[in-house]
DNA sequence: TAGATTGTTAATCGATTAACAATC
DNA sequence: TAGATTGTTAATCGATTAACAATC
């Protein structure tokens, strides 16, 4: 695997791909093209045999890709051939929901612990994940080697989470806090600020109807002036 | 506002450069340069630039951008200018989180109800949001004129809960449900798959060091074979 | 006027699509 | 062998970056 510089966008789709063959080897499926994949996943069939190509030939020519075979080898590219081990930092609303979703749906990643500065919280569980004290975030990351977090506190707090826990030991995180996080060079942000997704999904719901009557009349307009111009 | 096949990068822009108005807003901050809110959103000054002059002249040369002329002129283009009404479908965990997350944390957007096919949950509020029965969807939806819709149902159930409120009227679909929607033409859906979110973010945690390992290996081999050459 | 910063055009870079030879 | 589908190279498309004239 000579991964060198693969594009964020191909890294996006991998999970996708790993998602679909799942499904198909619970289907008893054993092997499938390209093409089928692109009717799976939504993208095209050359873009996903570009992607694979990176990494390796993985297929049989005239007969497609082994599910399980494939479902290997795209487990050890992401480096989810073992369970990750993460952390949820916060366990408000949302955290609670990303410890239980992660913990049920997501078949890769191991929740070990929430984290919470609230004393309320601190001490109950969340499907039988602990939440503990913010302050034992740096001695839990670095007796467990934990490298991922998922950053789940208000805007306000996230900063400060973060420098916490990027100090000892954090490479990866997903922030769900609506701020820009500065982190050291060697640590990975993604960001999945739920209202921007839904803010600029908005943008082709409402303004489309306008954008398009807009675009009609600046057609009209166009066809007529033509007219005017050929009369 | 000539606003015409605008790529999606630059529309995902727009909510951030928004949020960072407010905030300066808030903190009563009138006028903003490029440069400075590349400094708040990891944006280059180039882009901001740019993206803002797809849609017309908002800033003053040699002054910078009026924070709050530009905020109205930003909520214009998405169409924000008035408050958007949304549905959650789905009152489980996630459902349950992305309606009190949004409806006191996004100020542009208005949860109007909550459904679910669950008795138990019928009936109960999220913080002062009805549970509706999802077949009481249909007449909600258009009773309300309702546009914009979140999946917050599980992926088995995804599908369906989709077909039946893009008959009645939903026309942008936030998924959270792990599964590829297949919608009519000029209904728009954004996917939100978590698990794909944290997934990938793992190829930039677990793989890098061994990448980095083996690029530092071939750097040496090549330098070596240089040398070799030479010699 | 001098300094600053926008708005816009041109150049570069990267990602996607198309085409097809290789080969099962 | 014939048909199918991969893996790879070339062509196109789109998005970002750089540069700078316009102008407050």
């Amino acid at each position: 695997m000579p991964a060198r510089n693969i594009s964020k966008s191909v890294i996006k789709r991998l999970p996708v791909y790993l998602r679909i063959l799942d499904q198909l080897i619970q289907r008893r499926v054993d092997m499938i093209s390209s093409k089928e994949l692109s009717a799976e996943s939504g993208f095209t069939a050359e873009q996903i045999r570009k992607d694979l190509a990176y990494f390796g030939a993985f297929g049989t020519r005239g007969a497609g890709y082994n599910t399980v075979y494939l479902r290997e080898k795209i487990k050890k590219i992401i480096g989810l051939d073992k369970k990750i081990d993460t952390i949820v930092i916060g366990a408000g609303n949302l955290g609670t929901a990303l410890t239980r979703y992660n913990s049920s749906k997501n078949p890769y990643v191991n929740v070990t612990a929430a984290f919470d500065h609230d004393s309320r919280l601190v001490g109950k569980r969340i499907d039988g994940i602990e939440i503990l004290d913010v302050n034992e975030a740096p001695q839990f990351i670095t007796e467990n080697g934990i490298k991922v977090a998922v950053i789940a506190v208000p805007a306000a707090a996230a900063q400060e989470a973060v420098d916490l826990v990027t100090k000892h030991g954090i490479k990866a995180i997903l922030n769900f806090a609506p701020v820009k996080l500065n982190v050291p060079e060697d640590v990975h942000v993604h960001n999945a600020d739920l209202t921007i997704e839904l803010q600029s999904l908005i943008y082709y719901s409402s303004a489309e109807e306008e954008r398009n009557e807009r675009l009609k009349k600046e057609i009209k307009a166009k066809k007529n002036s033509k007219t005017f111009l050929i009369e």
